[in-house]
DNA sequence: TATAAAATTAAGCACGTGCTTAATTTGTGG
DNA sequence: CCACAAATTAAGCACGTGCTTAATTTTATA
């Protein structure tokens, strides 16, 4: 990899971490250069504008989070189990996904007048990701009844908790995820 | 009430809205001023500065948010579901609620170089308002044993999700409570 | 080693920000 | 109706921001 590019990704790096920390707004492109040890020019050399750094997270974001509906509707608790299974082992591993993952959140909620990225938020909002998933889940009895939309935002809200735990305090433990599953299944307990 | 007190409840009211869409950076006064339809004059003279708006607006959301442990370490499982219960009636009929909910989410990922706010984010801090009342359930065989820290964060985390939910669309129904508790209980399903 | 390309910097412009200040309007009791 | 206080505004200062531009250093290659 030529230097070029991996300045880029060290500049990602860095600017992830500020925008977490700070917000969008509360993110000034000078900050991010300081914390990478270079001059603000470097940085719109690498990146247009400072949206368009944004932008380049949230794409990355986005292929992390997405999700193979098709396999997904043939199983759906199996799929549930194992993208849990997943990120858990991600978040134990890799700091930088727990980052993201927190990320990802935060995007959500937060209002950028940017066309691209509204968009793209659109695409990201988990929630609707999986909520034909859980419907088919609850199609087949293998998930409880009720609404599918608020057990969806139950389920993510808890995982999107215990991952900014994990990020504000890395030795946080993380839960058994047979718990986690056993709040969905419509199934008898052992 | 005098006209000034209207005034100030109103300009905070504005301020809440704009601090969830924005964030505190992404935040000015001069918009909270507009929106409010008076002069960004007017909002310094009811408020020092920018932070204490702020402040202010935390200071009521740790309000509402405490908890009353005594009581809670009493009848842990019950007092978690009356809170439950009291939360999702407000998200129901009460806007300005949902919103300071999410607002007090948001306000503890987001770092502001002030002291006071610093130490009153600790205190607002819910995790640790519910840990021991957790722990204390678990004790009792109320609550399922495992990690209190991440059991709790995955409950809390699920309760913000509903919220966050049901601020952005708010005919987004809320989900039984008794599902809710279910998540928690040691005991057999019936 | 000479030269072109790539990486990097320093300086600065236009603009939006938080906040102040002095002046003006509005409201109220005597 | 007047005087005084409270509510409100308009203008503006100092500063940090996003971003540009021209110049300089580093790197790679012939």
């Amino acid at each position: 990899m030529d230097k070029g590019d991996e300045r880029k990704k060290q500049l990602l790096q860095v600017a992830l971490d500020v925008f977490i920390e700070k917000g969008y707004y509360g993110t000034s492109t000078r900050e991010i250069a300081r914390r990478a040890g270079v001059s603000s020019g470097l940085l719109f050399h690498y990146f247009s504008n400072k949206e368009s750094i944004y932008l380049e997270l949230i794409k990355i974001g986005v292929e992390e989070m997405k999700i193979d509906t098709e396999i997904a509707m043939k199983a759906p608790c199996e799929y549930l189990f194992q993208t849990m299974n997943n990120i858990f082992e991600q978040l134990e591993s890799n700091p930088s996904f727990g980052k993201m993952f927190v990320f990802m959140d935060n995007v959500q909620y937060t209002t950028v007048n940017d066309k691209e990225i509204e968009s793209l938020l659109k695409s990201t909002d988990i929630c609707s990701q999986w909520i034909p998933v859980i419907l088919e889940g609850q199609r087949r009895g293998e998930f409880r009844a009720g609404n599918s939309h608020s057990l969806c935002a139950a389920i993510l809200g808890a995982v999107q908790g215990i991952a900014q735990e994990k990020v504000r305090i890395p030795s946080t433990p993380l839960p058994e995820i047979d718990w986690l599953m056993d709040i969905l299944r419509k199934g008898e307990r052992k």
